[in-house]
DNA sequence: GAATATGTTTTAAATGTTTCAAAGTTTACA
DNA sequence: TGTAAACTTTGAAACATTTAAAACATATTC
């Protein structure tokens, strides 16, 4: 690989004539102009990036820390981010940590060893409250998505998990709905705790007592959250209406539902949370009613906070939160 | 952000200590050691890693650079990629080019910028080669996935279409089947050619005379597929069975087939390609049957290769070439 | 007590860029 | 012809690290 000073040689210059052809800077005579551009045609030069941003301080580069790059759910939130960094000429680097929490914290530090300008990580999980403050503590231009971290100065894109399991639960009461039950997701995921949370205090607001079967734990995948609901049908327990803390296993439990020929929504209402349908559902299910969390737009706004953060050194740190969005569709009036 | 220089100034000592410290390596007094431990510590320093990879010139890095990262086609190339990356220490680093040749093209360039220790880049697409032939030129090592560049010395892993297809359809004349049916991809894609092509072979190989609508033509989804066959159905044409060139479209066949009424696989023998069935789809489908594309073996081998032509300077590019493996489920005998 | 060995520390060069300041050259004009 | 202005070119320092070689200090051996 040829360097600066090879080419400056071969073209009778110093580096600096080199330096301002590169970066098409006036000061070069044309004849040099031209002598060094056919040089480094010949030699098929490429400047180094690493020494050009040792010395500029600048690397024009954001990295993304996903906690999984192979799931789908993050598809539109990787799209807000790519599109809108791009947008702002900086190049996204995305990496995963295959839900290992050790593996994120790994590039964590290897962005934050001067390899980026700032970087974006995602997390919802209760552990990795760790990882969050290692990169709090870090001096490091940087912004959450989804992950919350109370009582530290640090750059944040929220969802109101609250205020949107508020609102679902609140509207199957207003459709007339009773007997509700909330089926959640492991309490690692302070996601989820948001949820239930809202749930419980819509149904606390409209004075509905919970009973023993209000509240249903699964996880976030289809199997386990259609078993629970096959469970509750068996014991003859007949709720009329159930928010479910997500979008996968709310399938589940429509699939535990017809298969017991429940009509839906007649029988059973059903609203999931996220708006995260994978095609071909619609085929055999009926269109899910869900609050649609705005992943695409909290990926631009994570990217702008942190091109702000970047552009205002010494900005104290800013959280942002979106609301989810009732969207109506056939498993509920 | 603290440097290495002002770490070694307030240690009252030389960078050279400093640095042996930050490395493990001996000849540290060890009052020394804890003195300069005591001062990173009390400053949160971070080595930058831009310097360093400039001195070690190696960056312990790979760059990847995908047609598409929201893609659930490529999770298994993925996972194969960065799991074997780190069991190697190496820092897997993801790109997309967002289905846009400029942008792959920006990001290899980027990776390229002495950034990388090597570049691993996905494509199918018959527009590709200008990309790849932009990679081949530089001096950069290299690998490209499922992307063939005749004529150019470059590390390739190939998945051989032609003689998956040919083994697919060889399966539905041996079972009996006469009237088969291709349906392929937009021309556009080296792939999609080479399984047609593999299909031609075969039926020209066992003298099955191909009609006017032996092959049709649809696209990488299941939409497009469904409508062809049902328009083949409407106008009365009755193949016996179906290889579809992909997974998705073969569901779209499925459900046209399903919607007329016909039983698979004795109405209609249907073998998709690519192994690639989200989730879900058997709730409603019979198990499709098909070509069983090995990726994560595929990214293993990419980065194996990667590595090896990393350690051997001099060595000459090399191809490998995988074999798609039929997988019987449902939808064929 | 000198020679040798061992251990510690520093100096200086190297990695490949950018850029400020200074110096050199040409042109324009009085 | 002298001088200012404009343009061109270069040298050197800077970015943050590693490392070979040199320098220095202390302990061991004969």
């Amino acid at each position: 690989m040829a360097t600066i000073s090879e080419i400056a040689k071969e073209a009778n210059v110093s580096r600096t004539l080199v330096s301002r052809v590169l970066n098409n800077k006036p000061g070069v005579s044309p004849e040099n102009r031209q002598r060094i551009l056919d040089v480094m045609k010949k030699h098929n030069y490429v400047p180094n990036g690493l020494a050009r941003a040792l010395v500029l301080q600048k690397t024009m580069t954001i990295g993304v820390v996903m906690d999984d790059l192979c799931n789908d759910f993050f598809f539109d939130l990787i799209s807000g981010l790519q599109d809108t960094g791009e947008a702002h000429d900086y190049n996204m680097l995305f990496c995963s940590g295959r839900k290992d929490i050790a593996t994120r914290m790994k590039y964590v530090d290897y962005f934050a060893q001067g390899r980026t300008d700032g970087i974006i990580a995602y997390g919802s999980n209760r552990e990795d409250e760790e990882l969050f403050r290692s990169i709090a503590a870090k001096s490091v231009n940087c912004v959450l998505i989804e992950g919350s971290l109370d009582g530290c100065k640090i750059n944040q894109i929220l969802l109101d998990n609250f205020h949107g399991a508020y609102t679902a639960t609140e509207h199957l009461i207003k459709q007339g709905h009773r007997n509700i039950i909330h089926i959640t997701n492991d309490m690692n995921y302070d996601v989820s705790l948001e949820r239930l949370n809202g749930f419980v205090q819509a149904m606390h607001d409209y004075r509905i007592p919970l009973g023993p079967d209000s509240i249903i734990y699964a996880d976030c995948f289809e199997q386990t959250a259609c078993q629970q609901m096959r469970r509750l049908i068996a014991e003859g327990k007949k709720p009329d209406a159930c928010f479910v803390g997500a979008d996968k296993p709310a399938y589940g439990v429509l699939r535990a539902a017809m298969e017991a020929g429940l009509s839906i929504p007649n029988d059973l209402a059903v609203i999931g949370f996220d708006d995260d349908t994978p095609e071909s559902r619609d085929i055999v299910f009926p269109g899910l009613s869900t609050m649609r969390q705005p992943l695409y737009e909290m990926g631009k706004a994570g990217v702008e906070l942190l091109l702000d953060a970047i552009a205002n050194p010494g900005r104290e740190a800013q959280t942002r939160t979106f609301e989810a969005e009732l969207i109506l569709r056939d498993t509920c009036r």
